[in-house]
RNA sequence: GGAGGAGUUCCCGAGUGGCCAAAGGGGGCAGACUGUAAAUCUGUUGCGUUUCGCUUCGAUGGUCCGAAUCCAUCCUCCUCCA
């Protein structure tokens, strides 16, 4: 099967300029795309996850995926589909943040040998001259219809500065300067991405008379049409600091019922004939399916060795088992147990495992809270230091969040 | 530049002198039911030494026994006009 036909197989495709020659192009050709990711924060998260499994899809099938950070478009800031203007980032941060993508996305992508390569748009958009710009790029864009655009819909009843408008020109930029530069000819993003890639298509053509691509893939949204990847608590990022590779794993080993198969064809390679075996399955067996998608997702991004401990540990909890070796951890001040106790509240505070003690009341009394799988009856319980004897407790908030806390 | 309008707790949004830690909804968290799912129902959702105290309604100052609510100044945003 051509990487085309597996990507569209897979259900990553949304839209593309022109399906024949692209079809053509990458089950039969070798090319060169980019991709542009724009350092918004200090780690990659699931929603650029996405887009690395298609470089990977396509590296695989021997094109050349190279990685666009945007030095440059990270001053600006898209607008494409926000409802507000994002905060303005400093240079520093953008340069910070640059370097975090490129460690992470080396360890997903192979960089060697020109198989990919890493580019800062921040090398030719940063010193471009305003009015050669304008006429030179600015002229072939018509302000009407990227006011018409989709993605600027809400921007257009909430506010849109002129400085935002001007993404478009930028990212579309990049495409001219990597065709020239590297031989681009395709440009693959988000859906949201839909209307900045058109831009970077018509504008290699109207300026340069060339005919180039490009192609949008699917959301990573719930069935429900959220977007994935996001909890209560922020992103599901891919540093293990941020997000720890156990975390991580109970994220995809909680998806919906609905979702699961499509993460699968999504985020892992698992062939597709064995996706649609799963795919059969029904009600609580769904749960295999969940147990595979967990572990083959923290897999990629953590490591076998990462994934087999958080699936261990999960197993050990949620089933009863006895490993708690791989268990969340964290310590505690001994101080606390200065007269050989110390509140229940008071722990579970400094373990973070409640935000206030106030709040741990409230879990309390609704009988969220357990140590050593003994219900907390009450808030002003005191806990022992003999409790630590084994030297840990294991505490439990609701059926899912336990933690093993250990003094120091 | 001119004329109006708005800024409330995580979000939306009610509140226009004491009954307001602030309605309602969303979201979150927890309980029941389950399959570590969904849906549903229930509770909870500023902080604390919790029949009470403290901090909070854009910012700062003021009036008042008492202010989210009134006044002044400032900041921010929106609409219409230019």
């Amino acid at each position: 099967m051509g990487v085309f036909d597996e990507l569209k197989a897979r259900g990553l495709i949304a839209q593309m300029t022109n399906e024949e020659k692209i079809r053509e192009l990458l089950n039969h050709g070798k090319i060169k795309f980019y991709i542009g990711f724009d350092p918004t924060a200090d780690s990659l998260h699931v929603g650029h996850f996405v887009q690395i499994m298609v470089m990977t899809h396509m590296q695989k099938a021997g094109h050349v995926p190279i990685a666009l950070f945007g030095g440059g478009t990270g001053m600006v800031g898209d607008p494409s589909g926000k409802t507000d203007m994002r905060k303005m980032l400093t240079k520093e941060t953008i340069d910070h943040n640059i370097s975090c993508f490129q460690k992470q996305m080396s360890r997903l992508i192979d960089f060697s040998q020109g198989k990919a390569i890493m580019a800062n748009n921040g090398d030719w958009l940063l010193n471009l001259n305003y009015i050669d710009f304008i006429r030179e790029v600015g002229v072939h864009f018509s302000v009407n219809r990227m006011l018409a655009a989709e993605c600027y819909k809400q921007r257009l009843e909430r506010g849109l500065s002129f400085f935002e408008l001007n993404y478009m020109l930028m990212q579309s930029y990049d495409f001219l300067e990597l065709n020239k530069r590297y031989d681009c000819v395709m440009e693959l993003g988000g859906d949201d991405q839909w209307s900045n890639i058109i831009g970077g298509v018509e504008l290699l053509r109207r300026k340069e008379g060339k005919e180039v691509y490009g192609m949008t893939f699917t959301l990573l949204t719930t069935s429900e049409g959220k977007k994935m990847g996001k909890t209560e608590k922020g992103a599901v990022w891919l540093d293990p600091e941020k997000t720890s590779p156990f975390d991580f794993y109970q994220y995809w080993r909680n998806v919906d019922d609905a979702d699961v198969i499509r993460c699968m064809k999504i985020l892992t390679f698992l062939p597709l004939e064995e996706i649609e075996e799963l795919a059969k399955l029904e009600g609580s067996e769904l749960n295999r399916a969940k147990e595979i998608l967990a572990f083959e997702v923290t897999k990629l991004i953590h490591g076998e060795q990462e994934a087999q401990k958080a699936q261990d540990a999960a197993r050990a909890l949620f089933s009863g088992g006895v490993d708690n070796e791989n268990m969340p951890t964290v310590e505690i001040s001994g101080a606390l147990f200065a007269d050989g106790e110390a509140g229940v509240l008071d722990v579970l505070q400094a373990a973070k495992l409640i935000p206030s003690k106030r709040e741990g009341r409230g879990l309390v009394q609704q009988g969220g809270i357990s140590i050593d799988d003994r219900k907390v009856e009450d808030p002003s319980e005191r806990i022992s230091i003999a409790a630590f004897e084994k030297g840990y407790i294991m505490a439990k908030k609701g059926k899912k969040v336990h933690l093993k806390i250990k003094l120091n």
